[in-house]
DNA sequence: CCGAATCCACCACGATACTG
DNA sequence: CAGTATCGTGGTGGATTCGG
């Protein structure tokens, strides 16, 4: 490793060899195709199972599961469960989750902001690619 | 409460329903495997091909093609190449590319802050999941 | 109602070899 | 040096079915 590692943490920062790969593994889950919405489906108290399946509506079923799996191994939410039949789930953001909804509404925001720009360079890009 | 979609940008702002979609593609461009590393490679200016290929390190000759070819259509970076031989191409981010470091950044911070409380969630819950 | 399990299609990505 | 082309593979994610 001769070239100075990439910092995705602040420039003023210090740099830990590992810390790079560590926060990208968290970005993974941050950019994955579900994990943020569900994340803002959960930013106003406590929701069941079907009901955020609904919200985030074109999830599957084992995604939702799989994913929901994620963010309670990491932390972000807590999953509760009512022994009663039919059976009723419970998930909830911890202050951990809570805490990763601003800096993602941050980005959501961003995201949202430059969306016109974006759209309107990938239109220029593909008609220069198909001209090919 | 009834849900209905789910909004991604800032709580106050309006919500017309392709956004969610479209803002969601744009996390999966963040969220990928190497955008984010090269973003920051390219912080302090030009830099050529093999050159971010080295400070990204691990990353296949494909995938930093491949990846470089969707940030320049989205507009966030420039690619200039030099007709010389050996051909020399220079790639640099847009204005739109420097205005996302800040909230990449942030949420940078944020990985970087919540770090061993993540990594000791998954340990935890590494731990419950083996012994059954 | 919640979720686990199975099957399967796709494509993301790496490795390698070749070109201008 | 900066790509492109091709192939192989593991993982991701949808559809479906079963179970408690």
């Amino acid at each position: 490793m001769k070239p100075e590692h990439i910092d995705v943490t602040a420039p003023s920062g210090g740099h830990l060899p590992g810390n790079c790969q560590a926060v990208s593994s968290i970005l993974a889950r941050i950019g994955d195709k579900w994990s943020v919405l569900i994340i803002m489906a959960l930013g106003d108290g406590s929701r069941r199972f079907n009901e955020i399946k609904r919200m985030v509506g074109g999830i599957s079923q084992r995604m939702l599961t799989l994913t929901l799996r994620g963010l309670e191994r990491d932390g972000l939410v807590t999953r509760t469960v009512f022994p009663t039949i039919p059976p009723r789930v419970d998930y909830e953001l911890t202050d951990l989750g809570r805490s990763l909804r601003k800096p993602v509404e941050t980005l959501g925001a961003w995201a949202f902001e430059h969306l016109p720009e974006i759209q309107s360079a990938r239109e220029q890009f593909d008609r220069n690619a198909t001209g090919v």
